[in-house]
DNA sequence: TACAATGATTAGACTAATCTAATTATATTT
DNA sequence: AAATATAATTAGATTAGTCTAATCATTGTA
């Protein structure tokens, strides 16, 4: 098996992959992964050796079919954790993250499964972030930034590109959930707040930050 | 926090008092933990540093209070995941171990206890092992093995001492379960073959060697 | 009580994952 | 295109946990 330390390499790369592009680049991955540059260096070697990911000195590196799989599934375990502790553990949203980190490198498939049916195969985590299915397959999402809409414009919400506990925090304070329906009404020209209407009810005022956070299907 | 080599170095000590005596030799730890006699001492030295244990050369260790509290922290976790395998995931009895092996070196005391909650504060696994409070209080059984129970005697089947699949399944097959009422009907003199009967009900033979794995309560 | 057998420790080496300091590649700017 | 700034790699060291081979300590027995 892999060891821990891989396996957040792997996600750290899918993850960068999926965001910044399909090469990445040493300095972004030891930043996300909180070490300095030449640790990330020897890792990648170690890791290239073992077919996980392709890597050319100085050029960057990206993952293999291999590295993908395993990255996927890591994720995989990591949503279906959270919805664990949610659903059935009674912890909110806010406080699941971490221990879902150590969670994820449980290793079993079998466990994983058995887990999934448990919890009656749920197609998202508590932060609205698809689950992949025991294939590795992961629906590709539809949403849209919030702050993509025009006046006029609404959508459901449903995900988050912000996971602190301190966004999430704000969101419950401000009584914004998953599956809400929210309607933009007004954008200030000055500095982008938003006035939104909640489940076609009452009216909320939101930062440009909030409303780039904020993931809706129109 | 501990790493987990040392964590199960804490647990097989434990192990190792509870049965074998207070001081536990090198030689017997580096055997039950799969690795040779110069790991352990090594490994020895650095938790006697730690003051999980207390270390004299040559003349053998034995757990501090601080490395006792540790190990009965890892022994609740481990039998926990246990009672959630087989209850909510619908595992055997028999297959639980490795992956509870994996499971308790979760680090979160609060998931512990919400974890207990929710299985509905269990006192046993399902191998019949008490399970620790939340301040490690371990209840002090009262079973006996059934190969000390005389002819005529009888007992509740609440725990075994070998936790092996193989024997496991063993009493799965011969409709052997937790909770069952046994009386021995007969003891052969020639290689102490037990008979027993089960539930007041149907008869079974079953080997000395099975009967010293049984734990029962008068 | 001395000697052999067993058990424990030291010495020296290895791997994975990290670090700092120094060097080399790549990219940017004039 | 040369000079500079930034990013990446190499070199050499560190720690935890392990190993083998060699040595030292303890115990039981003749």
């Amino acid at each position: 098996m892999h060891s821990f330390t891989e396996e957040n390499y792997l996600k750290a790369i899918y993850k960068l992959q999926e965001t910044n592009g399909e090469v990445v680049a040493t300095s972004a991955l030891a930043q996300v992964m909180g070490v300095h540059a030449p640790s990330v260096t020897d890792m990648l070697k170690r890791m290239a050796g073992k077919k996980l990911v392709t890597y050319q000195k100085s050029k960057g590196f990206k993952l293999t079919e291999k590295g993908k799989q395993v990255a996927v599934g890591i994720i995989r375990n990591h949503r279906l954790w959270e919805v664990f502790l949610v659903d059935k553990l009674g912890y909110k949203w806010d406080e699941v993250h971490d221990l879902a980190e150590q969670l994820e490198h449980i290793h079993s498939e079998d466990l994983t499964n058995k887990l999934d049916k448990f919890l009656g195969f749920p197609k998202a985590d508590p932060h609205g972030d698809p689950i992949p299915d025991a294939n590795g397959v992961l629906p590709k999402s539809k949403a849209v930034l919030l702050s993509s809409l025009k006046v006029g414009e609404q959508g459901t919400f449903t995900g988050v590109t912000d996971h602190t506990p301190a966004f999430l925090n704000y969101l419950d304070k401000a009584g914004i959930s998953l599956g809400n329906t929210l309607k933009v009404k007004a954008i200030e020209e000055f500095d982008q707040t938003y006035t939104i209407q909640l489940n076609d009810k009452k009216g909320a005022v939101i930062s440009h930050k909030v409303a780039n956070s904020l993931l809706v299907n129109k």
